[in-house]
DNA sequence: GCTATTGTATCAATCACTTAATACAATCAC
DNA sequence: GTGATTGTATTAAGTGATTGATACAATAGC
């Protein structure tokens, strides 16, 4: 998996945030097993315990389990996943209503905004 | 005018977003002159060299100006003011869709999930 | 010209947060 | 049972950024 870090916040959030996109969006399959810890950290270039600390997050969502010596996997129960999957959309599509609304556009406006948009690909 | 400022964010950037919001949309018209630093510090409870930094992110927008001894207006170029209230919402419209689609969600999708929201009035 | 009000500059300290090193614990595999 | 591999806990230190106190500068207004 490709990692990605800008500068301007955390390690262990963008790390929550990828590895999140990552499981909901099924990268990482339900019921398949995660890589290590250790492992993940090397791959993307950061201490274990950042990692770590990312993961803690994602098992407080109930999108990932433990079994203590023998790794992480992903829930294996899809209607969770798809829930957080739309959770998260829901939370985005809110926040970004609340700014646009403060901008003085209102909800149709603000979807015509998007449909509008022209050659905005997200390499 | 309300200020509020969550914990999780630099008081200047918050201060800095809502100013900014207030002059695009109209909260200070077009010529006016701001509040003097020290008045809005006193204001939002903050120091006034905080707002000074946030009102510096405007001026480089170009949407306030400073007269050294007399204060700083918002300038009266309507056209630019509603060049960055719209630049702004595409901006806001681009990271939505980006994320959207990291979630599986084509623009299409993105925009119908916005119109099929019920009850998310932001008080 | 004097004074009050404006924005500006400087400097420091605090504060919190992130990251990392290291050691511990449990159990799977053989 | 032994060792390798897994997750976990603890602790420390760097580090960087935000905020605040204070002093400076310029000029509008009377």
């Amino acid at each position: 998996m490709e990692w990605t870090f800008r500068a301007d916040a955390p390690l262990y959030t963008q790390l929550c945030e990828q590895l999140t996109f990552a499981v909901v969006s099924g990268v990482f399959a339900a019921g398949e097993r995660l890589p290590a810890v250790r492992e993940l950290a090397v791959d993307a270039g950061v201490n274990p315990n950042t990692v770590q600390r990312a993961l803690g997050e994602l098992e407080r969502g109930g999108l990932v389990y433990t079994l203590r010596t023998a790794g992480r996997f992903v829930t294996a129960d899809k209607a969770r996943l798809e829930a957080a999957r739309r959770a998260l959309a829901e939370a985005r599509a809110g926040e970004f209503l609340r700014v646009m609304e403060k901008l003085g556009y209102d909800r149709a406006q603000a979807a015509a905004l998007l449909e509008e948009r022209e050659g905005d690909e997200a390499t």
